[in-house]
DNA sequence: TATCAGTTTAGAACGATTCTAATGTATTGA
DNA sequence: TCAATACATTAGAATCGTTCTAAACTGATA
């Protein structure tokens, strides 16, 4: 990402410092999972004394212009992934961790879906034991 | 489910006049998905006086015994199930709605799992439109 | 460079869940 | 049958992640 502040104009973001910082750690061509508390952490390392408020205005804010998936991966924060690909993952539990599945993946066997309704996505989330 | 009493008993469960009404409303044979929230309500609608504390208590205590599965679909609260056999499920985002797939269904194209660790098991959510 | 809409922030508020500690009750074994 | 006691229930306080509020700040624009 060379030009962040051209990137979050480009989406109707106003580069503003914060922004910047933020865009410039999650975007950095590594995808991420994060949370707003483990973002947090990460700024804190890099001395950016960004406000908690911010930092979850930040993330939703990107996720509204496509920038972060959201995960429903447990049920105590919500994850977001840079990675806005559709794609699966891995999830250690033990290690609160997720890890890309970047491969296709077919699932078979799928029954109709009730009356009206129409499928939109298929998500395959592989629970690891250790 | 006959006897609920000696159903709980059964699961080192002490089947208190709180447990044995929850219980019989879980285990009537319909598979239910309930949260906290969901099932006051219809403790309520049954005029059974069980305090949100004892909800929360009687769910946890009932996952403990294996008795329900925990679903992890959204990060606004914890959706408990009580078909605890492996399956997958439709998830509709605007009703708030799980639905169970209860046939088989294969996933190929897997990779492997990172290294030392083991897959414990496959869950799909296939996310619907409307 | 003044204006102003959009942004940041500390701290309050919120909502789901858990904790506390006092009261109540199922079980046990004499 | 009836303590005794270990386990359960409860109201309300506490907690924790997240959102809201309203005041201060800042990037864009003219």
């Amino acid at each position: 990402m060379k030009d962040i502040k051209h990137f979050l104009r480009q989406k109707s973001l106003r580069p503003t410092k914060q922004r910047v910082i933020i865009a410039n750690y999650l975007f950095d061509g590594v995808n991420k999972h994060v949370t707003a508390e483990t973002l947090s952490n990460e700024l804190l390392k890099m001395k950016a004394g960004i406000s908690l408020a911010t930092i979850y205005n930040t993330l939703h804010d990107f996720y509204e212009k496509g920038l972060l998936k959201k995960l429903m991966i447990n049920s105590e924060r919500i994850y977001f992934d840079t990675n806005t690909e559709h794609h699966h993952h891995f999830y250690s539990k033990k290690d609160q961790k997720l890890i890309d599945i970047n491969v296709d993946m077919k699932v078979s066997g799928l029954p109709k879906p009730p009356k009206n309704k129409k499928i939109n996505k298929i998500e395959v989330l592989v629970h690891l034991d250790n």
